[in-house]
Order: structure tokens, then sequence, then C-alpha cells
DNA sequence: CTCATATATGAATATATATTCATATATTAA
DNA sequence: TTAATATATGAATATATATTCATATATGAG
């Protein structure tokens, strides 16, 4: 086999191999895939974007989605967990607010993608 | 009841009141949470990924990934559908593309917060 | 302490969805 | 036409996950 210096390269296995040395590794797609989870439901979009507007308490925000304390909870739990909300507790109440601006920039970058 | 200008609302309903009317309509939060779906996917990451590299053939797709082609096939219909990829047929080979760099934003977006 | 209110959480259920398997369709070569 | 290759797709399976229900925990009021 000769060695050669091929920049046009046709080996379609060749091709391959180059393809997959350029591929993100797994654990950073699974990553990824999971950080963008945490946007792929109704009711957490509605939940970060209550929170974009002021700091809310649990049944508050319950009340404005008109869904059960527990199912928002819940939710609140995977929110807190993906560090993208915050909590400050007062009293009974348990205040969340969005933890980044970051947040809403990739909200927005999909409002801006579904408004084309 | 008296017709009164308040600006520091402390009524628990009035506030819930004012912030379901700020809250997104249950569409529009369907559509983001739809389309934050689509990036919630390891296998999804990986291809749209790829493409970003280059124009590939579906199974180039498999291989690079090392996945069955039905498997691929089926993801590459649903980034169709959403119209994420676009398609190029040429004789037997079925090229699929991104169809916009606006993607590519979104999805850099996700790799900025996993890394911070 | 007792009661009411606010929140959290485990278990069960229902639903969505990713992959596999088998097979259909399409194109090219011989 | 027949065979081979590339892609698509329906059905089945396995798995993930959102919500509900029941209940636990925590705080403050009386």
């Amino acid at each position: 086999m000769k060695d050669e210096i091929c920049t046009n390269e046709t080996n379609p296995e060749v091709i391959i191999e180059k393809l997959a040395s350029l591929l993100i590794s797994d654990n950073i797609a699974y990553d990824l895939s999971e950080f963008f989870k945490i946007f792929g439901d109704k009711t957490r979009i509605k939940i970060l974007q209550l929170l974009s507007i002021q700091e809310t308490c649990v049944h508050e925000i319950a009340a404005c989605l008109k869904m059960q304390q527990s199912a928002v909870s819940h939710q609140l739990k995977i929110l807190k967990q993906y560090k993208l909300v915050k909590v400050r507790k007062e009293g009974k109440h348990v205040f969340y607010s969005l933890n980044d601006n970051h947040i809403m920039q990739i909200f927005n970058n999909g409002v801006d993608h579904i408004n084309e």
C-alpha cells in the first residue's frame, strides 16, 4: 500500500473513518440530549417562562398552569436537579426562580425557530 | 369594590391572574417542547453534528454511528419531518444535509451550557 | 400541642418513543 | 429479467417519563 497524500478522498471506508473521527463522543451526545430533553416538555417550558417573569412559589405556579401541585413539584425537582432554577425558602413557601439568563437565550432560539 | 390603581399588587389571586395572563399559550408551549424534543435524543444529536461536517448518505451515517440502517432511517424521517435536514437523491443513494445553520446555533448553545 | 397550609415524594399508571426485525420499494448492474 | 445494494417503513418490544394518588414532612397560627 502506497503512502499517499490524498486530500480528495473517495474511498468509502476512508470517508467513514474520517467522519467517525470527527463525530462527537457518545458521552457528549448523551449529555447534550439530556440537556435539551429538559426543554422537551410543555409543562417545564411553561414553568421556565413563568419564572422568567418573576420569582414564584409552587402553589402559584400550579394555579397559573391549572395543574396539580404534585405534578408541578415533580417538574420543579427536575429543573432544580439540572440547575435551571434555584430555590429560596421563606416560611411555608418555597420560591423558585431562574438560575441564569442563558436559559432564556436557548428558549428564545426555539421561539425564533418555530416562528420562521 | 373601589376602582383603584394598584401597581404593587399583593392579593394572591390578582398576582396569579396577572401571571397567568403573561404565561405563553398551551399551543406555543407545546410547539416549543416538540421542537426541543428533537434535540433530546443522542442519536439525533449525533446525526445533526455529523451533517454539520458534510452532506452524508444513510448507510455512511449508520456506519459512523455504528447503528442499524433502520434505526438511522427512522430518526432521519423525524429530522426531515421537522425540516431540520434536507434530502438529495442521487442514484441509489439518499444524501442528507442540514437545512439551516440556525440549527447549529441552538446546538452550540447547548454545548456552551454543559461546558459551563 | 393541634390544625391548616405549603411542599415533596414514592408508587402506580398511562403514554410516548427509540430500536429491532422483517419486509417493501427503488435503483443500478449484469 | 434477475440479483445486488440502498433506503424506507409497519409492527412489536422495550424503555423512559409525565401525571395522579396517597401520604410524608415542614412551617406557622391559634
